[in-house]
DNA sequence: TTCATATCTCAATATCTCTTGAAATGTTGA
DNA sequence: TCAACATTTCAAGAGATATTGAGATATGAA
């Protein structure tokens, strides 16, 4: 997932389907949000999907990506608790976003 | 820094010198802990200092290495607010973790 | 000064990743 | 069936990254 996500391209397209919600965004959809041909969308899709950052459903002749919320969930629990061993520092940086919710 | 941390051995450098804390680990007792050649680490340390992750400072013969906290939390942060406007159900992965600290 | 230690730098090679454009696949509606 | 649309697949080339081993640099101690 950090490889998938050490990516401009693949990073903007994060944020897009993090902000279509459910909902999600067709392959072309993406692809024009983030500026990118359909080949390289779909070379980008396809690695965030392998990654398990987002996933995919053929909706008649579209396909629609929503990002795997879980997933993304997970890799910031990795961050803080195996990788970071819950370390207080690391944990205070976030802890206003997570009260105010 | 996903780049960074996008690569086995970094990312057991990290853990390793999350650790350690404030009290840090040289090239070679992280290059040790990692199984890596000298120049590996050195190759590794480097990137990862590059991008933030980790600090060096001198101590007469070695090179200690140390977590960057407050940049790790940063990423963290990032990944919660400025990619996933704080989407609930990203942020409701790691409330339990936050909560108990 | 000279030696041993700790670390880095460099060059060569291998491997992976990104981009592009063309072609293939699958889907729908006339 | 045929045309158009949406998306993927493929091959080629450019560029980035990882590994290795040899050598350079810097530090401390005898």
């Amino acid at each position: 997932m950090f490889g998938a996500l050490s990516q401009e391209t693949r990073l903007k397209v994060v944020r897009y389907l993090v902000q279509c919600g459910e909902e999600g965004a067709s392959a072309g959809d993406v692809g024009a949000q983030v500026h990118a041909s359909s080949s390289r969308a779909s070379f980008h899709l396809t690695a965030l999907e392998r990654a398990g950052v987002i996933s995919s459903e053929r909706q008649s002749r579209r396909i629609i990506y929503r990002a795997n919320f879980d997933n993304i969930g997970g890799l910031v629990s990795f961050l803080l608790n195996d990788c970071c061993g819950n370390h207080p520092e690391i944990l205070a940086c976030c802890k206003a976003d997570i009260e105010s919710c």
